[in-house]
DNA sequence: AGCGTCCGGTAAACCGGTTTGCTAAACCGA
DNA sequence: TCGGTTTAGCAAACCGGTTTACCGGACGCT
């Protein structure tokens, strides 16, 4: 004969203690409604029986779950191999325990976003990024779940938390037309899903902006096959690289979407002989610790990562509060950090294109 | 007058469609109990009415929340800094989405581990870097609650993943030893919890042995005050090494028990002016990606992340289906990857200390 | 003594679903 | 025509708590 073991419910201890349900529920949550020595008694009791209040059954009363979603457009497999979200998820965390809530991931479930969002019990979600036209999320606002944008240009009625992507990229642009580069290629970020691919208000396409704005004000146009789109790791960078350079392009200069793309693109080049910068420079994005260890130091844009987390943590909790409306945009600073992955333009390579334009060879 | 929105509930649904809630949750869950036409047609009113039926109360009938419990004995804002965790997420998040199940953090809210695992809405939990013996292991485990520990010695009762630290250690100090190193320092990982200090089955303690026991096999004798503890960031790791050289103490080789703490204790010894591996050797543990960018890339004792956190999921969610015991312990492998921080004893060094044994200056 | 308050505790409703009988009508074969 | 089997749908119990409304007795005050 099994001894069945049967979570105690809260009728078994007020059944041992001799007191009703409401008694058993007050020691817990409203010792002050109770004499305190029954108070003790009760909670005596409910030691002994091993008692725990259902954590369900008290969400279900009382209508919270005292904790948030993250929302990831990719598996958290993939998306935990990006440094990036590690540090992102920091500050989302830190804000988040502060206030005493629990962090809950929901990714695409048998490739369901929608679905895993259904099956998520939390109280508000930050989504990164998803773009605000995205069906997922007019479904999850259609829910009534109170959403913060992240890493996605917000709209009027959703609230987001910007960063400055296209003036970063714009930066980054500019210091190497600085030192003398005309010919670029640029290693985009592919988005997860590829119905995304166009988005303009997704990250690759604001930061392709920028990168465009300045080379077209360098009068420098980017042929259409100098732009690779690749996973942001560094193994894709460095596919994304070598696909290019192994097709005959001849670029002086990357602009990579990403750190981790910029690494791979640094890690390929020196396979192909290349020193960086003497031969070839590389700037990132993000500016994640990657980039200060990588040999040789990556030149970046830096982002407040972690900041970005809080930010969005905190403009969740003010709407679950009721502080404050949907209307509240920040846009955050990026800014330029200089280090040693790029370098002026080689002399001989200077001297056979002065004046060109295109980055093929 | 304010327009209240109130979720529509299973009841609204009923009501609108002129059935019962019966025949709404039938519609859902088993169409084959209804007639396909009605069906169809309370789907159709439920989509109308913008009706998901609530997580909470789904969870509550059913008893279980198809989603598993990460416990980390350090806040998540620390936690996430380390690059290590994320990898080892990856593993965990690929099993666990494999399988349908979503992904809960629970870390120490307001100091209180058990309070927040109390609150917690999880299925099972994969405890990491929690001591079996440690008091909230013993609660959790009274309150029922399937638990899988990993970077912890496993008790019989107690289904866990081990990894073996101290063969790994033993090999990082054996490396250095044949290179000739007599005199060390060991950068010491401080463990999250200050009752943890002494624990002899956390991973510090095996990674410890480990060392000690190389290092008495070679006749070396560590002092107590070449053993500095750090939290595993390069910043700690640049701090613990500072300190030990700034008292004179004069190490020629490292044994760092992260990479993290190998980096920092790599710039703490740059900025020194000393060169690795010519006047240093640094031997670093875990083998994140942060190991291969390192420079020097970093010397150190690779062992299984991601993996580790599969077979953890893979192992609750089999005892969560009754398909094993709690009594599978696994033992993963480590073994020693050899970069370029560590070379062989510096000449001038080896003179002046012949036969020495000490790791003071 | 009489009246109003406070104290300690309880019964029952409720949160929003799922699941278990049960019933009435439709169907079927002899 | 009639008994037996499906079929379609419903009422009510249940999951495990919280919360509201209420009640009896002790206390304090005039």
């Amino acid at each position: 004969m099994v001894q069945v073991i049967r979570r105690p419910t809260i009728a078994d201890v007020a059944e041992a203690a001799g007191v009703s349900k409401t008694a058993v529920s007050f020691a817990f949550n409203r010792p002050d409604r109770l004499a305190t020595d029954t108070a003790v008694r009760i909670r005596a009791v409910a030691e002994t029986l091993g008692y725990r209040p259902h954590p369900v059954a008290r969400m279900l009363t009382q209508g919270r779950s005292r904790s948030i979603g993250i929302l990831t457009p990719q598996a958290l497999s993939v998306v935990f191999e990006n440094p990036y979200f590690g540090t992102f998820t920091a500050g989302v965390a830190a804000a988040a325990e502060a206030a005493g809530y629990a962090l809950h991931f929901i990714s695409p479930l048998h490739g369901s976003l929608a679905g895993a969002v259904n099956r998520a019990t939390v109280d508000g979600v930050v989504a990164v990024g998803l773009s605000a036209h995205h069906p997922e999320v007019e479904q999850i606002r259609r829910a009534g779940l109170p959403m913060v944008l992240v890493d996605s240009t917000a709209l009027p009625s959703q609230p987001a938390i910007e960063v400055d992507d296209e003036g970063g990229a714009r930066a980054a642009a500019e210091h190497l037309i600085g030192l003398g580069h005309r010919r670029f290629v640029v290693l985009a970020i592919e988005p997860p899903d590829r119905s995304d691919v166009d988005d303009p208000d997704g990250v690759p396409a604001r930061r392709l902006r920028g990168y465009l704005a300045a080379l077209a004000a360098a009068g420098i146009d980017l042929p259409h096959e100098a732009i690779l789109t690749s996973l942001s790791t560094i193994p894709g960078g460095a596919a994304s690289f070598a696909e290019t350079w192994d097709a005959g392009q001849r670029p002086t200069a990357v602009l990579a979407m990403s750190d981790a793309i910029a690494v791979g693109a640094m890690r390929a080049a020196r396979e192909r002989g290349l020193a960086v910068p003497a031969d070839l420079s590389v700037v990132g994005f993000d500016d994640v610790e990657l980039a200060y260890f990588a040999d040789p130091a990556l030149t970046t844009i830096h982002q407040p990562i972690a900041r970005k987390g809080e930010q969005a943590v905190e403009l969740l909790l003010a709407i679950l509060d009721g502080r404050d409306g949907p209307d509240d945009h920040e846009i955050l600073a990026t800014r330029l950090v200089v280090r040693a992955s790029t370098g002026p333009v080689p002399d001989a390579v200077r001297r056979t294109t002065e004046g060109g334009a295109s980055g093929r060879s």
